[in-house]
DNA sequence: TTCCAGGTGCATA
DNA sequence: TATGCACATGGA
């Protein structure tokens, strides 16, 4: 285990299963794929602009899980190498088939938007799995990043499938199998009577109907969820249903807006910045979020 | 010790 | 529809 892994808190490989991984390292058939280095895909930058939580930093590069996959991304010289035994799966969740370079180039007509674009422009939104992203942000509401993370590896390392060298996140039936008391352990606080009665629900959810759905209609299916409002479900249309269309206002957009548009209401606030930036929405928010985040956290 | 965090639910007006 | 408060927890 390396010192960001152990400092994470992430439980990619346990001590007691060290040999288990062993074994199943070699049994593991490996696949990769590879992409040259690009202005407009930066892992970290992806990874770190705060729409996933179950990744960390090893040698020359990061390891990625979702849901039950993993992902091992190696930054070299001249290209990008993703070691995986999924790689369909991450090609999508990595959002690889849409073309950023056209996306950018928009930005440039707005250049408050640009400025923000020019910091975060190796950002891509990712497609996470749909339970994964619902439970994750119904955790983030009111809470910090580091404890968000620790709070979704207890539930992985304690709920979710052994799969030899990590643990995958817990199923909404498992999740729904357990106790208020459980999530509570887990240090879910407050949240836990929500990931409770959602789980229950989801177990019932046909997501390919959800797909398919309007993004105002889905909005309404997510915000039906227990502990999900307005920027929850934002986040889950635009990081797992690839809704562009959506502005999630958080304390951080807020700060951003303060200026121009005093202190508005979140959701009167999201709606105004859709109107402005329609499908481009998801982007630009991506783009300040990570821009004054890390700004005021330097 | 106090503040605050990628907010939401609920009661009240 | 808008406003205000309570809600667990732990890092800074």
């Amino acid at each position: 285990m390396c010192c960001a892994e152990k400092e994470l808190g992430i439980y990619f490989f346990e001590l007691s299963t060290a040999k288990k991984f062993n074994t199943n390292e070699k049994k593991r058939k490996k696949m990769s794929f590879e992409m040259q280095k690009s202005d407009t895909f930066d892992p970290r930058q992806t990874l770190e602009c705060g729409q996933v939580f179950r990744f960390c930093e090893i040698e020359n590069g990061f390891r990625v899980i979702s849901a039950n996959k993993q992902c091992k991304i190696l930054e070299l010289a001249d290209r990008i190498v993703f070691e995986t035994a999924h790689d369909d799966y991450f090609k999508k969740y990595f959002d690889f088939d849409t073309n950023y370079d056209i996306i950018c180039k928009n930005a440039k007509e707005d250049s408050f938007v640009e400025c923000a674009m020019q910091f975060g422009k190796g950002i891509h939104i990712l497609k996470q799995d749909i339970v994964e992203t619902i439970f994750s942000f119904i955790i983030s509401a009111n809470n910090h990043i580091p404890r968000i993370k620790a709070i979704i590896e207890r539930l992985a390392f304690n709920l979710g499938e052994d799969m030899g060298y990590f643990h995958a996140f817990p199923t909404a039936e498992k999740m729904a199998s357990k106790s208020v008391q459980f999530f509570k352990d887990m240090g879910a606080g407050y949240r836990a009577d929500y990931l409770f009665e959602t789980a229950k629900i989801l177990c019932e959810t046909d997501f390919s109907v959800w797909n398919k759905l309007e993004t105002e209609d889905l909005r309404k299916k997510l915000l039906q969820l227990k502990g999900v409002g307005r920027k929850v479900a934002d986040c889950v249309l635009l990081f797992a249903f690839s809704r562009t269309d959506v502005f999630p206002v958080d304390t951080w957009i807020k700060k951003v807006f303060k200026d121009e548009y005093g202190d508005m209401p979140a959701e009167k606030l999201s709606k105004l910045l859709v109107e402005k930036f329609g499908k481009n929405s998801g982007y630009v928010q991506q783009w300040l979020f990570f821009q004054k985040r890390s700004l005021e956290n330097k």
